[in-house]
DNA sequence: TGATTACTCACCCTTTAGGGTGATTGCATA
DNA sequence: TATGCAATCACCCTAAAGGGTGAGTAATCA
């Protein structure tokens, strides 16, 4: 098997050489260039059409276009490359912003090199390497975040809200409650003013995003 | 320091023998209490009203109430407890949804012994443990998922569907937009078709899951 | 050039949604 | 025991939504 192709883009140069060093002692991986910026990516690019990579180690913090910025501009020049985010933040927003971006893995610096060469071996077979205090931050996001406090309705106003997201008039509704349709209207009118809101679409919205319960 | 006081729900014997005699060689867990079902935890938890756990293993595939169901239930009674799904499946949908509902790693039965004492540390000191494949979904649904076609809009539908789902009424959406209340219909009709849906509720529900663009 | 499509608008109609007020029952709890 | 509250239902009203049909303009594309 041909050995991975591997780039990177990174301004300092400390990182840049041991980072390579350590990637040369493995057969399986291939650095092949090795530029400073975004821009410098680019440029080469421009150069050579026929430029490859397998896996990218893009850092973060870099000078003029950030590695944010960049991962787009990397995806449209090469869509199937695997891209792994190198930085000192673990700020969920950055994070989740580059993973969705398209960033595939995402770790700190403060990671060993061995880590570094596990992530790789990793993303190259399909799968994302994360460090565990990422991957909480990732939990939590999906958890819609710890911080936001959650309006609380009744189980008959969940159940009827529910309903109303699944496009359910009132009329369904209260047939697959056994209800009277007036009992319906009554449920909503209360659970719109606990949300405070004014119709179905905002409710259902709030719902949606999570804000409820 | 003692030891993190470890629970099980699993009811397949051999696992639970397995894990639990594994568990006992390190010194830093303690096995506290093992179930076969989240009734059974339940039934226990009413009986022991200071029961404690610092982690649950849990297995995903119950007989009654699945773990998925018994997360929340878990959570009630035991609202700081770290939950770490035991799983065969590594299925998107499922996983997420464990994720979301609060369980803080997920880690396939195939992995070793070994691995999940890792995550047990890992989940201890506040991180989450994801096998590379299962973090590999969850970037992927942060991307919005590769498989799923999407219904693609166009702008102005687009715009017409987001001024929806913010509660606007079409009359309002008329005059931002500065076009008549009837184009405003024209468009949501011919929208509502290509989304296969009849009604608000259902067209901001595609929107909010982002299933739409 | 002729076809397609997005965007615009109009008029017909019925159903649904939403706001207000008020009443009854039953349960829980102060 | 009284007070509160969830859940049930009723009647008043207006506004909004939704389905059907048809039609004109401008841009794009084969």
């Amino acid at each position: 098997m041909n050995p991975l192709k591997i780039s990177m883009i990174e301004d300092v140069d400390d990182i840049r050489n041991s980072v390579t060093k350590y990637i040369s002692f493995h057969d399986e991986f291939e650095v092949q260039e090795v530029f400073s910026s975004i821009e410098d990516f680019q440029h080469h690019c421009a150069l050579h059409p026929n430029f490859q990579a397998d896996i990218i180690l893009l850092d973060i913090g870099l000078p003029g276009m950030s590695g944010l910025e960049g991962i787009s501009h990397i995806l449209e020049r090469l869509p199937d490359v695997d891209i792994i985010m190198l930085t000192t933040y673990e700020e969920e927003e950055v994070i989740l912003k580059a993973l969705c971006t398209g960033a595939c893995s995402y770790i700190s610096k403060k990671a060993s090199l061995k880590q570094i060469v596990e992530a790789m071996r990793i993303v190259s077979k399909g799968g994302s390497y994360m460090s565990p205090s990422i991957a909480r931050e990732i939990v939590n996001h999906l958890l819609g975040g710890p911080k936001q406090e959650q309006n609380s309705l009744t189980e008959r106003q969940n159940q009827i809200l529910k309903a109303l997201s699944d496009g359910k008039s009132y009329r369904v509704i209260s047939e697959e409650l056994f209800i009277s349709v007036e009992t319906v209207r009554s449920h909503i009118k209360k659970l719109y003013r606990q949300l405070q809101v004014n119709n179905k679409a905002e409710a259902i919205s709030l719902y949606l995003q999570g804000k409820i319960k």
